[in-house]
Parts: C-alpha cells; sequence; structure tokens
DNA sequence: ATGTATGGTGAACGCTGTTCATCAACGCCT
DNA sequence: AGGCGTTGATGAACAGCGTTCACCATACAT
C-alpha cells in the first residue's frame, strides 16, 4: 500500500521487480486463514486454500506453522487475544458474569463457524491461563466455595461454546440448503427458519409429542440472543444457590464476603 | 453362527464357495463403524477403514449408507435408540434429571470418542423427537414455566455433551503423547494426568494466577465423576429457582405442582 | 565478488470421500 | 432346464487433503 509510486531508477537496482514482497508472518497467515474461513466456512477451510489467499505455495506455510492443528490453535488464541474478564466486582458478580458470556459469545461470532474452531483445539492452553484466573477469580468474588468454582468453569464455558456451536451448526445447513441467495439478511434469514420450525413443530401429532407442541410457540418466540441469556440466567441462579452469603437465587444480591483481595492487575 | 455345519453335497451346488456371504446392511456397517472408532478413534475413521473392517470394497457402502456423515448421524441415532428420559415423577424431578444426565454421558463413554461423533451431526433429527419430547415433559413436570424449559434443554445438553466432549479431547492427547503404553488401566493413567496437572497448577507463579494455584488442590481431587455431578447440580439447581412452587435451591423439594397430566406412554 | 543462510517453490507421497462403468451371482419366468 | 433381468459388490478413477523434501533464488555478510 506504501509502494505503490514508480520506483526510482537507482532504487531499481535494490528492489527486485514485481510488487514489493512483504515477508511471509504468523500473524499474517492467520489473518489469510480467517478471510478463507470467512469466505468458505469450517469444513472446506484447508492450508492450499490459506496458501492461495496468500499468492504463496502451501509448503511456504510450513515454515512458520507446525500444522494445520497449530494454525487452528493459533486463531484460537488470536480470537481470546486481549479479551480479559472484568476485575471482580463482588456486588455485581452476577451480572459481570453475564456479560463475560454475552461477549463470549458474541468473539466466537466475529467469524463464520469460529465456535468449531474453538472445539478442535485442545481445551487447555498456557497462553489462555490469565483468562482462566481471572474468570474463577470472577467466580470467587460472588462468594462461591472453591470446590464449586472449577465446576462453574466447566458449566458456563461449556455453554457458551456449546451453544455457538450449535449456532454454527445450523448457519451451515442454512448455507446448504439454501444455495447462494445472498438476497435476504441474515437476520430475515433466521426469522424465516424460526417460523418454518414453528409450522413444523405445531403440526406434530399433539398425542405423540405433547410437550413440543405445546411449547412450539413459546420457545420459537424467542430470538437465539434471549435463549442465549435465559441459558446463562439459570447457570448464574445455579452458581448463587451455592453462594456462602445468603440471597441465593431470588433477587439482585444485596452484598457478597470475601472478595477474595486481589489486585486489579499483577 | 447357524450355518457352520459342513454343508452337505447337494447343498454345495446352491450355496457358493468360501465363507457363506453375509448380506451387507446398515446395521453391520454401522456395527464395523463402532469397532473401527474403538480401535483407532474419531481422527483415524475413514470409510475405507470401516469397509476393510467388513472384507469389503469401500465403493459397497455407498449403496446402503449415503455417505460419511449419515453414517456418523446413523452411530449417533444407534447410541441413543431405545434410551429414553423416564416418565415424569414431580416428586422426585431433580434426581431424575441427574440420573437421565449420568446416563446421557455414560452413553457417550460407551464408545472412544463417541462425544465427537455426536458433536459432528446436526443437533435436530426426527428419530430424536420423542426423546426430546420426554426430556421437556421431565422439565414440565418440576414445575418449570414453558419459557424455561425450552432453555433448560439446552443447558443441560449442551454441558452434557460439552463435558464429555472435553474428556474425549483429554483422552485422546493421552493416546497422542503415550504412545502405546498399555500397561496401566485408563483409572490409573487419569489418576497419573491429575496429578501431573495438579502439580504443574501448583507451582504456577502465585502472584501471575492466585486463583489457580490456590485452587490447584481443591479441583484436581475431585474425580471427573464428581466434577460432572457438581456441574449438574448446579444446573439443576438454577432450573429449581424458577420452579414454579416454592423450594427453590435449597434442600430437597418436598412437593411440585402441575404434573402436566401426561401420561406414561402415549 | 563470493559465499552463505533464510525462506519460498514445485513436485511428490499417502491418505481421504465419492462416483462410475463393469461384472458376477441370484431368483424368476418361460 | 435355460435364458434373462435385477441386485449389489467391485476396482479404478477423480479431486482434494495435510505434509515432506530436494531444489533454488534472493539478500545479506564477508
Amino acid at each position: 500500500m506504501s509502494d505503490e509510486l514508480p520506483a526510482l531508477p537507482w532504487e531499481r537496482a535494490r528492489r527486485r521487480p514485481g510488487p514489493a514482497r512483504v515477508p511471509l508472518t504468523r500473524d499474517r497467515i492467520v489473518e489469510a486463514a480467517f478471510a478463507v474461513l470467512d469466505r468458505v466456512g469450517y469444513e472446506k477451510l484447508s492450508m492450499r486454500q490459506v496458501a492461495a489467499e496468500l499468492g504463496v505455495a502451501v509448503s511456504a506455510l510450513y515454515a512458520h506453522v507446525n500444522g494445520k492443528d497449530e494454525l487452528l490453535e493459533l486463531m484460537y488464541l488470536q480470537m481470546y487475544e486481549g479479551w480479559q474478564p472484568p476485575v471482580p466486582d463482588p456486588e455485581r458478580w452476577q451480572e459481570q458474569v453475564q456479560e463475560y458470556a454475552r461477549t463470549g459469545r458474541a468473539k466466537l461470532h466475529e467469524h463464520r463457524d469460529m465456535a468449531r474452531v474453538a472445539m478442535t483445539g485442545f481445551p487447555f492452553s498456557p497462553e489462555a491461563l490469565p483468562h482462566i484466573d481471572r474468570l474463577l477469580g470472577l467466580f470467587r468474588a460472588g462468594g462461591l466455595p472453591d470446590r464449586i468454582v472449577g465446576a462453574a468453569g466447566d458449566v458456563l464455558s461449556t455453554f457458551v461454546n456449546g451453544f455457538a456451536f450449535e449456532e454454527s451448526m445450523w448457519e451451515t445447513r442454512r448455507h446448504e440448503s439454501n444455495g447462494d441467495t445472498h438476497d435476504q439478511s441474515p437476520e430475515e434469514n433466521w426469522q424465516e427458519m424460526r417460523e418454518t420450525l414453528e409450522r413444523y413443530f405445531s403440526e406434530l401429532p399433539p398425542e405423540r409429542f405433547p410437550n413440543l407442541v405445546a411449547l412450539s410457540g413459546i420457545v420459537l418466540d424467542n430470538t437465539n440472543d434471549d435463549r442465549f441469556d435465559l441459558g446463562v440466567e439459570i447457570i448464574i441462579r445455579g452458581l448463587a444457590s451455592f453462594a456462602e452469603d445468603a440471597s441465593p437465587a431470588a433477587g439482585p444480591s444485596s452484598a457478597a464476603p470475601l472478595p477474595s483481595g486481589e489486585p486489579g492487575d499483577a
């Protein structure tokens, strides 16, 4: 972008002809991988496609990245980069958890099929340790007993990832059946799919599926965002019921003990 | 099994020589796929391996199964076959949910990497509708308001699948690093891995990861089963806090209204 | 100007899912 | 009994995948 000017004659001798060669780096590879992912989806994301995106031979990638697994993990890590759970405020820990979960899902929505990339990799990497530690700190600030805190992380992260994963599945299903009809916004498309599903459920034989037909209207009225928030709220209420102060489930908590005296930034 | 007797001479003319040819069926293919899965794991499960397991050409499979995706879905469905949520007992719905989740995980553990097969397929298939309907019935029997019931299914199934999925990931990691050391039982192996992890966490710099080191002992003392049960309990408590009778989180519930008058078997 | 190291190239290997023309065996009908 | 049609397995092929390796061109240091 900065080399578009015609090269001066004496520079000709120093610069090689053709477009200026930007060096290949891990970051550029990851960036290209995201571009390919957004364009073709997880299933067709391949080393060759990434190389093509960069105008480079496949084998060149392997000088910077150990393999496809590592590339996927790099994407996963880059997604988390710069995102940290908030510094715990014991008065507001429930809202903080809600918001944490919401932006977690939002991050997974930043790129197509990102939830599937996240599921691919090994769940534990050293780079994620600060993140995990702060999340645990958030739960401890809520007054949860230590033996609950670990399970809290399990439940919450499983839900966020799993929910986004299912959304990703619906999305690719939509792509498969819809072909290339770009005439609708994604929102309209979701809406149409919800209506189709609602009709399908409501036309089910009520004697065989009494609960499905009874719930078809209520459940499918909700947007995905509402369903997600509700799920998180269920989890938070369950957690709150273990909190060592009182104020279990109902109403906003008033105060929580054990702020676990952690400084804001280590 | 019934054709092992030496063939009578006049039968020789009718039966073709060599081993009696059992016809290829979907069920036999799925069975072979499970055998391959258990032996080599999800990553190396391929159509060719399944065909080899049956002593058959790859292309023969495609006469009975539409493709690999369908085969995986058949495996997924077969896993659920004959498993139904219990008929709801409003007095005991919380224990029923616990038990339901437990046997769900157990089913996913019946075959290696089964959780990954489950994640692969599309989450909704008509064959699973009775199962889902009964699960929803269980939640409704607990007195949960309708708008919660759908989210309840989300949270619970996401946790069960996600938890088993992570276990599967740890398992394949163990296989990769361990190579072929069959000298330990899986239990000892898990134990050893837990100890390694606990040591790793406890040796982390406490000023950077105060919560991780503080929790390293407590969390890792628990077996996977305990962590799973605890997660389910968190979810159940969260659900119970929405129940329309009283008795929210603490203590065993005494009675629940709205049995939703559903007959045991349609 | 020569040498050397860094890093991209292209071809190859072995694997994958899937398709297709071929062909053998079986039951049925005359 | 003999021919025929159908069913269903076969093997070869195609396109694509992840990964490796000998080669080579460029850029810098001597």
